[in-house]
DNA sequence: CGCCAGGCCTTAC
DNA sequence: GTAAGGCATGGC
């Protein structure tokens, strides 16, 4: 077992675990103490987080070797502690962005009250830069979803079709944990074994997704490099992914900072706060909100927005 | 029972 | 390019 600590107090705009990883963002992590996103700990809690990373879904710089490593992180009053089964400080940077300037990333915001009230309720939260192929499997499974059904549909396909690891929990006592499945094990599945998981209609659009990927001629990470509308167009070919989802995936693993989801909740902010970004297609009101949302930084401000109206 | 949940696909104009 | 209808499943 290897571990560490991450100094945090030191990041610009400081850092939150908590909102970080319960957000709405990552379905990837789970809190040790069995507590799911819809019964959150009071603020400030310092339960331990854990994960399971197959190497095969991230990229060769971020994880060495083979096997699945199993990951806990927890915050205690400026550390981020970590316990692991190698070394994993490179790939806790990347994923949880301990580099971003939060401080420059909010002088770049717009500053309305609702905007300013979310960055207070919330300081500290960062965007995530999660593995692209399980979160485009994620989102794609999030169409007409709730958020707590869609952490149970991953976990169930973790269960299923995932790669494993033992490695002791919290307690110490030794436990297996399941990675995010590989494209070519997700697509070893029938459409009949994601419907037992309770995926529903979105079963086929995982099933072909994942047989594009592990196929070799499309990968949601070949979207890195594009402009941003072009990478946004470029992963609605897979199936399952419209406009929306791909937007997700850009924000929440690919490190498009300027994506902004048109979802419900998002829709409900623009009538109520922003009525002049509304028109009438998905691409238009995308340009209009990403504008008002202060340009390159407008998934920032997006992801602020729509915790805060989903919690208040 | 009806309605909704971080929408997308197919079909018809 | 836009609009309408269908779609699995579970919670309320």
């Amino acid at each position: 077992m290897r571990t560490g600590t991450i100094p945090i107090d030191e990041l610009s705009g400081g850092f939150d675990l908590q909102s970080t990883l319960e957000s709405g963002q990552s379905y990837l992590w789970r809190r040790a103490d069995g507590h799911t996103y819809e019964a959150a700990a009071p603020h400030g809690g310092s339960a331990w987080y854990h994960t399971a990373v197959d190497p095969r879904n991230v990229d060769d710089a971020l994880l060495a070797g083979e096997d699945p490593v199993a990951v806990r992180v927890r915050q205690t009053d400026g550390r981020l502690e970590w316990a692991a089964s190698a070394e994993v400080e490179p790939l806790l940077w990347h994923l949880l962005r301990l580099d971003d300037d939060l401080a420059a990333i909010r002088a770049r915001s717009p500053e309305d009250g609702l905007i300013a009230d979310a960055y207070d309720a919330f300081r500290g939260m960062r965007i995530v830069a999660d593995p692209p192929f399980p979160t485009l499997v994620s989102f794609i499974c999030s169409a007409q979803m709730r958020v707590a059904r869609i952490f149970e549909m991953v976990t169930a396909q973790a269960r299923e079709f995932g790669r494993t690891v033992e490695f002791p929990g919290p307690d110490g006592t030794e436990r297996t944990y399941h990675a995010f499945p590989t494209p070519e094990r997700l697509a070893d599945a029938t459409e009949a074994d994601l419907r037992e998981l309770g995926l529903g209609y979105r079963a086929p659009y995982v099933r072909r997704t994942a047989e594009m990927v592990a196929d070799g001629e499309d990968h949601p990470a070949d979207a890195r490099g594009l402009p941003y509308e072009e990478a946004r167009e470029y992963l609605t070919r897979f199936v399952g992914v419209g406009e929306k989802v791909a937007d997700c995936v850009l924000l929440f693993s690919l490190g498009f900072l300027e994506a902004v989801p048109l979802d419900t909740w998002i829709h409900t902010a623009i009538e109520e706060y922003y009525p002049d970004c509304a028109r009438g297609n998905y691409a238009d009101t995308s340009r209009a909100i990403r504008e008002r949302f202060g340009g390159d930084v407008a998934g920032y401000v997006q992801t602020y927005v729509f915790f805060y109206l989903r919690t208040r």
